[in-house]
RNA sequence: GGAGAGGUGGCCGAGCGGCCGAAGGCGCUUGACUCGAAAUCAAGUGUGGGGCAACUCACCGUGGGUUCGAAUCCCACCCUCUCCGCCA
C-alpha cells in the first residue's frame, strides 16, 4: 500500500512514476476520496468535542435539575448526528482501502524502462552452457523414462499439475531442501522458520496477495484458511502490528514451505513437466530490513540465492525487472534464471525483491530508530532460495548422461550418503 | 466434541457507568550520586488519525447494542488457557 498523503503532496510526480508499470492509473479518485475522508473526520472531531464538554458540565449537574435534562436532550441529537457521520466515515474509508489497495508499489528509481520481460535487462551471467555429446532430454520425458517423475498417476489421485516423485528424484528434492537451508543458516545468517502452511486473510492482505490476486488461492471456505503461495506470507507477518528495536535489524529468515498456487489464466502454459505445479516446494528468504539498508540487502540476498546455484554447478544469469515485468508489490526485482539445456532456455528460478515499506504498510512492521523516537515502517525483501521443484528440473536437465543417468552435484552428496548418480527405477 | 476461566499499555497486573488513555510494579530513556558500575533517588516513557499551529479525536480482543456518558452493563463473534473425550 501506498502513503496517500504523501501521493497528495505531489501528485503529478507520483502518477508519472506509477505510469512507468504501463497500465493507466488515476489518482483523482484516490486523492478526492482522502479529502471526503479528513472532511468528515473534522466534523466528526468537533462534535465529539462539544458532546465530551457536555459531559463534563453534567457529571457534576445537578442529575434532576433542568439544566441536565436539557444537556441531555442536546446531546442525545449530537449523539445521532455522529452515528451518522461516522458511518459515512466507514463508508468513505472502506471505498478508499479498496482503491488503495490496489495500487501497486512504486517502481524504484533506478528500475529499467520496459513494458514487459523481453525488456528486462541481463545484469550479469554465472558459468557456462554444458555440452552434451547427445541430445539433452526434457526433465519431463528424462524423468517418467527414469520411473521417477510420474505425471499421469498424480492426475489420477488428484488432477492436471501435479507430480507423484519416487525414487532418485523424491530424494533429491529432499536433499536440496536441506542442503539449501543448511547453506543460508549456517552461512549466510538467516534463522531457520517452518511456519504454518495455511495462513489467514488479513495476513495475506498483510503481503499484498489480497485484495487484487484473491484468484489465485486455494481457499479452506469453511475455515477461512488459505493454502500458503508462498512462504513470504506466514514468515513476513510473523512481525505483523509489531515494532523492532533498531538493533535487532536486520532480521533474516529461511524458510521452507510447499507453495500452492492456482495458476488461474495460466491455461495452457508450461502444461507439461514441473515447471507450473499447484503445489511445489520452494525455501524462501525474509528480510525485515532499515530503509537506508534495503537496497544494500536486496544485493546481499540475490547474492545468498546466487550461492545456491553456483555450489550446484548450475549456469544462470541475472535479469533486472524493468517496470512493466515487476510484480504488483515489487519496488525492484532481480530474476535469477537457470540455463535449462532441454528446453534449451532460461527459466527463472528465483525472484528477488525489494518492497520497501509497501508490505510494512499494509502489516504495520516498524522499527523504532532511536529509543524515545516514533516508529518508522521496516523494508521487507524476500527472495527464492530457490524453487525447489525448478532447481530438479535443472539438475535432471544439466547432468543428464548418455547411458540415462543423472550425476548429483559434489555439493549435494552429503545430503544423499555420497550417491554419485540418480539411477533409473524400474518398478 | 463437552464443561469452565480469561482477553487491559513492551511485559506483569488493578480497574465503583462519569474524576480512566487508564493505579501499581517491571522494563526502557534521561538526570543526580559514583573513578566507573550496581544499588538508590528524581523526571520521562503507548499507538494511530485530524490540524500550519495551539490543540483535538479515536483506540482497554472484534463487531453491534443500552445510556447524555461504557474498559466497566447486554448480545454475537474471534482467540487463548484448564479439565474431560477423541486423536498423529
Amino acid at each position: 500500500m501506498l502513503d496517500i498523503r504523501l501521493l497528495a503532496q505531489d501528485p503529478e510526480n507520483f502518477a508519472a512514476r506509477l505510469a512507468r508499470r504501463g497500465k493507466g492509473i488515476d489518482l483523482d479518485p484516490v486523492f478526492a476520496l482522502d479529502r471526503r475522508r479528513r472532511e468528515l473526520i473534522q466534523r466528526g472531531d468537533e462534535l465529539r468535542h462539544r458532546k465530551s464538554k457536555a459531559e463534563d458540565a453534567m457529571k457534576t449537574a445537578d442529575k434532576k435539575g433542568a439544566e441536565f435534562a436539557a444537556f441531555r436532550e442536546e446531546m442525545r441529537t449530537v449523539a445521532a448526528e455522529i452515528k451518522v457521520l461516522e458511518e459515512s466515515l466507514k463508508v468513505v474509508e472502506a471505498e478508499l482501502d479498496e482503491k488503495a489497495l490496489y495500487l501497486p508499489n512504486l517502481p524504484d528509481a533506478a528500475v529499467p524502462d520496459g513494458a514487459d520481460a523481453d525488456a528486462n535487462p541481463v545484469i550479469r551471467t554465472w558459468g557456462e552452457k554444458p555440452n552434451f555429446d547427445f541430445t539433452p532430454l526434457e526433465h519431463d520425458r528424462l524423468g517418467e523414462k527414469m520411473g521417477i517423475l510420474d505425471f499421469e498417476r498424480a492426475v489420477k489421485i488428484t488432477g492436471a499439475r501435479f507430480t507423484v516423485y519416487k525414487a532418485g528424484a523424491a530424494r533429491l528434492e529432499r536433499a536440496l531442501i536441506n542442503f539449501m537451508l543448511e547453506l543460508h543458516t549456517t552461512e549466510h545468517g538467516y534463522t531457520e522458520v517452518l511456519p504454518p502452511f495455511m495462513v489467514n486473510a488479513t495476513s495475506m492482505q498483510g503481503t499484498g496477495q489480497f485484495p487484487k490476486f484473491r484468484e489465485e488461492a486455494f481457499e479452506m471456505e469453511k475455515d477461512g484458511f488459505f493454502l500458503v503461495p508462498t512462504a513470504e506470507v506466514p514468515v513476513t507477518n510473523l512481525h505483523r502490528d509489531e515494532i523492532f528495536d533498531a538493533q535487532s535489524l536486520p532480521v533474516r529468515y529461511a524458510a521452507y514451505t510447499p507453495c500452492f498456487r492456482r495458476e488461474a489464466g495460466s491455461y495452457g502454459k508450461d502444461t507439461r513437466g514441473l515447471i507450473r505445479q499447484h503445489q511445489f516446494n520452494k525455501v524462501e528468504l525474509v528480510q525485515f530490513a532499515a530503509p537506508e539498508d534495503s537496497a544494500r540487502a536486496h544485493e546481499e540476498l540475490t547474492g545468498h540465492a546466487e550461492q545456491i546455484l553456483q555450489r550446484l554447478g548450475l549456469h544462470y544469469r541475472v535479469v533486472d525487472l524493468c517496470a512493466g515485468d515487476l510484480g504488483n508489490s515489487a519496488a525492484r526485482t532481480y530474476d535469477l534464471e537457470v540455463w535449462l539445456p532441454g528446453q534449451n532456455a532460461y527459466r527463472e528460478i528465483s525472484s528477488c525483491s525489494n518492497f520497501r515499506d509497501f508490505q510494512s504498510r499494509r502489516a504495520a512492521i516498524r522499527y523504532r530508530p532511536e529509543a524515545g523516537k516514533k516508529p518508522v515502517l521496516v523494508h521487507t525483501l524476500n527472495g527464492s532460495g530457490l524453487a525447489v521443484g525448478r532447481t530438479v528440473v535443472a539438475i535432471l536437465e544439466n547432468y543428464q548422461t548418455a547411458d540415462g543417468r543423472v550425476r548429483i552435484p559434489e555439493a549435494l552428496r552429503p545430503f544423499v550418503r555420497n550417491a554419485e548418480y540418480i539411477l533409473p527405477e524400474n518398478t
